[in-house]
Order: C-alpha cells, then structure tokens, then sequence
DNA sequence: GAATAAAAATGAACAATGTTCAAAATAAAG
DNA sequence: CTTTATTTTGAACATTGTTCATTTTTATTC
C-alpha cells in the first residue's frame, strides 16, 4: 500500500477555487434556466448569483454557450440516471420501451425549462457543439437499443442504432409538440396514454411480417 | 361644432405605402432569415434590405418577433400548399401518409432555415402567439386527417385531431433531429426511406386489432 | 394652388447585454 | 517578507432592439 505523492503544490489554491466558480456558474445558470428558461438567462445576473464577478464568467468559460454546454452536460446526465433506472424496472422489452417513453414525458414535464434547453440551445456561427458534448447525446439511445435489439433481432448494430435513433426522434417530437403551445395541445393528462399506445403500435409494426425492416446497406454512415 | 370627416380618401396613399413597407420588410425578413438563420437576423439588416430607416420598422410591427411572426405565416401558407399538392398525388390513405411525410421532410430540407424558424421562434415573455397565428399551424393537420379518417373509422371527430397531432408530433421529431445534429444523424440518403418504413409501421400499427385505440374519452379537451 | 393640419418616416439617442482589458488583489515562490 | 505570476475585478466597449423629437410627406381646406 503506497501513497502516490501527486502533490506537487501543496496547496493547489488556485485549481480548487477555480472548480468552485465553475460549478458555482453551472449550478446558478441551471436555476436561471430552471425558473426563466433559456431567454431569460443574463451573464450579470448568473455572476452575481454565483458570488463572483461579471468578468470571472469569462475566465472559466470562453462565453455563455459555452456555460449552457455544461448545464446541459449535466442535464442529460440526470435525465440518462431516471432512464436507465425505469427501463430496469420492468422486464419485456415491450414495456421496457414504453417506460422509457414514458419516463422522458415525465421528466421533461417536471423539468421542462432545463429539458427545453437541451434542444434549444443553438451554438452561434461556424463550429457546432464538440465532440464530446455530442457523444453524451448517446445516453438517450442506450437505453433504447437493448429493448430493439430483442424486438428486431435480425438487424445489426448499425441498421440497430439508426432505429433507436429514429424511435427517440419520434418519442421526442411527441413530447416536445405535446409540451409547446404550437398546436391546440393534446389534453396533458392523455399524453401519456397516447404515448404508450403510439410505442405499442411502432412494436406491432416491427413484428408485422409484411413490412420488415428494409435491407439498406447503412453500413458506410 | 364638429366636423365630420366624411374623407374618402382618393388615393388611400398611406395605406397603400404602408401595405408595400410592410412586405418589403417581410420578404427582407425571410431571405435573411433563409440565409442565416433566425439567429441572424437583425433589425437594421431588415431595414436596410427593405430600403427603409430603422425606425419605420417599428411602424409598421411592434417589434422583431412580430415581424418573424408573419414569415413565420408566410412559410406556413406554402407548407399547406405543397402537403396538399403531395396528398393529391395518390389515393390509398397509407400512400397519402407516406407522401405528407415525405413532402414534410423535402420541405424541411430545402427551405431548412425558414422551416426551423417556425418552431425555433419563441415569443418573449407572458403572453403567448395571436390566435389567428396559432390556428395557422393546423395546416399542417389538415392533410392528415382525412387519410387517417379512412384508416381509423371507429374515432370521432377529436379523437380523430389527437391522432394526427401524434402522428404529426412524431413525424416532425424525426424531421427534426434527422437535419440537426444533436446525435450522429440519420445518413440523409436513408432518411426518405426510414421515414417511409416508420409511417408505414404505425399504420400496421393502427390495423392491429390486439392494439386498438383506447376509449379515452377526448370529448372535453 | 397655397396654407394648414395630420400622419408617417427618419436616424440619433437610449437601454440592455455579451465581452474585453488595464488595474487591483491574491497566491506561489524565494 | 519580498518578489513574481496569476487571477479577479468592474469599468469601458460593441452590438443590437427600441424610442422619440424632428423632418418630410400626405391629406384637407379655402
């Protein structure tokens, strides 16, 4: 049993109070768009809520998209804790798919202004988001490849992870339309009813012999 | 005493100057928002690009997000034209379905910006789009319902609405993250037809008789 | 047609807000 | 404790939506 000496200053003040204001700054703009959603977010008021300076914003974070990044880095790692947790809660792949559908309504739903802006954001000119940020976007189709792969066992795992894609996509659209005023809403308290039956149909059409998933070459992507 | 003015304006000059600013600064509105997004869109541009001052813009709308309102119009109307025109194509309602889709997503891709501004616009604060603004968007209802009225004979009238919302809803989502790039996209080339496979499924879906639509009562939404 | 009144157009000024930067404060090193 | 390096600060700057006193245009009256 050794120590590993990884002190180098003894210290480390200034690393340490820097992890502090950045998740002071995460956590203060995560209120911010909590209680006003994304436009209503201000550089002044998330420093002043955070204790520090307008300037010390731009210290940690090269600008606010950059702040709003994080926040949405963290919701989806929330959002990818209850949905793990809800598929486990049930067994046959039917219902596995339908529980994560309805788990996705639920939180979006209880948290709809920091859901909202995971979807809302939009990085400002040239460059998109990074990589990194993209690939945690993938918590939201793991959960729904396993309950595909049983369901539609004759696919591989790229034709695989184009379904879950277009399946999240569809559960997505059907929240999203379902929460926003676009339309004249469908009653709230049916939404989640609508869901489970539209998942249940998208199941009966997978095992439908007469409509079999296309053998499209979606290798090369 | 009171005069009376009884004017018929011979010339209704102002009015007639007024209607012709305003489609200047909608038409200005819309290229620059096909150009570069509702992100870049900005009020002297407009004005500039309309050949007006800064100020006349203000005299004819009461501010920017009036006046992407009626792009917003705009783009609505020749969206109906167009899903009209595609479900005329063919007959069976599951053709029409498929083709709306598809004409949803050619729309969609070739008039990407001005598309997604109808759903990426959001109206400041408290109160919500005008009514007559919100009853725009159920053109894209209209199509959907009349096939859907074929495939699902036993709904009434509002459970028939609900139906196309979902449908709707979902259709758009796939649209929707299929051109962002939230997650490693769709491969466009495979969207057409991953969108044709999905409409195609549901509508087995609907034909499933173990999976018929619940009887929630949808009367009084 | 000229004079007058009403309305509209104008663009400078204002307010809000993201970002920068020279100066002050703080931490680390000697 | 002194010196040096780094960080924090908030005033200043740049951009942009909106307003408003002034000017220009249009309509009405004689």
């Amino acid at each position: 049993m050794f120590k590993i000496k990884v002190v180098k200053t003894v210290t480390g003040k200034r690393e340490e109070k820097k992890e502090v204001l950045r998740q002071a700054l995460v956590k203060a703009a995560g209120h911010r768009i909590s209680k006003l959603g994304l436009g209503g977010l201000r550089a002044r008021d998330i420093a002043k809520d955070a204790g520090c300076a307008l300037g010390s914003l731009y210290t940690v974070f090269t600008d606010i998209d950059e702040l709003i990044l994080h926040v949405n880095s963290n919701t989806l790692s929330k959002l990818g804790v209850v949905m793990e947790a809800a598929a486990r809660r049930v067994d046959s792949p039917q219902d596995v798919l339908v529980a994560l559908a309805n788990e996705y309504l639920k939180f979006a739903t209880e948290n709809r202004n920091i859901w909202a802006a995971l979807f809302d954001h939009r990085i400002p000119e040239g460059a998109g988001e990074p990589e990194w940020h993209v690939a945690e976007h993938l918590v939201l189709m793991r959960g729904i490849t396993i309950p595909l792969a049983r369901l539609l066992p004759t696919l591989n795992e790229n034709q695989l992870a184009v379904q879950a894609r277009i399946l999240f996509a569809a559960v997505h659209g059907i929240v999203s339309i379902g929460l926003h005023g676009h339309f004249v809403a469908v009653p709230r308290r049916d939404l989640e009813s609508q869901l489970t039956q539209f998942i249940k149909r998208i199941i009966v059409g997978y095992q439908s012999s007469s409509n079999k998933v296309d053998n499209i070459d979606l290798e090369n992507e």
